[in-house]
DNA sequence: AGCAATTTCAGTACGTTGTACGAGAATAGC
DNA sequence: GCTATTCTCGTACAACGTACTGAAATTGCT
């Protein structure tokens, strides 16, 4: 990986003034012939159409016409630009301008919000954990969410608690989707056939091996109901849980 | 990455079948020198000290001795090695033989005891995501904690749902405790710095950008208490919620 | 107008990764 | 011994992130 700077192997990312302060445009030297928004949208574009994978600094480059090494001048390195394209999607965010007053309600809208887009961006939750530095969208679901929050008697660290467990739960719930999604929907049967082949390994293991409440849990769980009842059930669940008394 | 096998970019995993499965040693040809749980517990020594990118072909075949291509004999791809340092974890969990009859008590105990194997293998919680497959020593933790779900009066169904809901939330809780302690902890301040600069631009932003809730959550928020009394807090909170009635 | 300073552009090149390939080495059964 | 079978591992390759470098394009100053 080609490492410069520090003693050890621990990066250390980037420095969120510099990152999302708008810089002006320095008055002097050749102007640039793109942006980083459109870097970033096209990055983030390649990431919907073929995985996080496909972005590569080469690809990217090459989709807005440009030289690899190009990029750079926009954006110090990877990492970096992998931060810049999950606040840009966070913008996508459709949330009212004003809390309803419900308090519950407005949770589970947020929360069905932010699983939609996890689907639009299914790179999304797999990238999460590797935020490190908050941008201004990303900011602004913060502050929705804290007013969402207000009247639901809850301290302050409360609050902020609240909502990382509701984004750790919805980012984790759509990762399973995804994962079971990808299997079924398989254009090439080798994933449904390893599917199939993931629960007859799962149900012979639990037969004969001692397991009976795996067993059990197997047998009576024949065929899945729509993801979306079992999000929402998981849902209510979850917020039931917030509302106890701290 | 020299993707050889199918049509489109799709990764497609391993058979659990034959990943899983104890294949008798044949017998005729050169013996094997090494085995895949020495090489398995290498990996993940190594991920221990240095962190899952360290994790390389090369480096785990260096510690065991072995030339990088040798790893192949015993290990289809890397991918698969992961899958297996994910599960050789999965049976350092300490867990009862038998639950206590107070299935809030157990599942507090088995959190706890997820977080602290989080805390033991850091990379644990990031590489979670990737699991496809399902070894022996997870699904002895599924069964530990169906059988400790038995009496909470949920379906099979909802005892399923649970569980991934446990492990989903402890480990994007410890995700964020590791985040933290490497910004505090850092030996050089580059991290440390880093961490007050995220601080100082967070506080300036919610203060002349308009957002009061976030600002008054921040101000409230001075000093973390201690990271095991959050925890603690939230997995009450979270256990809270899964009792409600479907 | 010309020159200097500054900034972006992009080709080349390096180190590192996962792993395909294939020639040798070591075993078991004949 | 011979042959079939299996493990070993040096070599090689494609792809990656990105350091380096010199050319190109612009503004400000003289």
């Amino acid at each position: 990986m080609a490492r410069t700077g520090g003693s050890s192997g621990r990066r250390t990312g980037v420095d969120p003034e510099l990152l999302w302060s708008r810089a002006e445009r320095p008055r002097r030297g050749r102007p640039p012939a793109h942006d980083r928004a459109a870097i970033t949208a096209e990055a983030v574009a390649l990431a919907d159409a073929e995985g996080l994978a496909a972005v590569t600094m080469r690809a990217v480059a090459g989709r807005i016409g440009a030289g690899t090494m190009s990029l750079y001048s926009y954006v110090p390195n990877k990492e970096t630009l992998l931060e810049l394209m999950i606040d840009h999607v966070s913008g996508d965010h459709r949330l009212p301008s004003e809390p309803s007053g419900d308090w519950r309600a407005d949770l589970r809208q947020l929360a069905h919000e932010q699983r939609a887009l996890m689907h639009r961006h299914p790179w999304l939750p797999g990238a999460l954990p590797a935020q490190r530095t908050i941008g201004p969208n990303t900011l602004a679901v913060w502050e929705y969410t804290l007013a969402v929050l207000a009247p639901a008697g809850l301290d302050a660290r409360a609050r902020l608690e609240t909502f990382s467990l509701l984004t750790g739960f919805v980012s984790s719930h759509v990762l399973y989707e995804l994962a079971q999604e990808r299997a079924i929907g398989a254009e090439d049967r080798t994933a449904g056939d390893l599917l199939d082949a993931q629960a007859r390994y799962l149900r012979s293991v639990a037969a004969e091996g001692g397991l009976p409440h795996l067993a059990q849990a197997l047998e009576a769980t024949g065929n899945d109901p729509a993801p979306q009842a079992v999000f929402d059930r998981l849902l209510d669940r979850m917020i039931n849980g917030l509302t106890a008394a701290t």
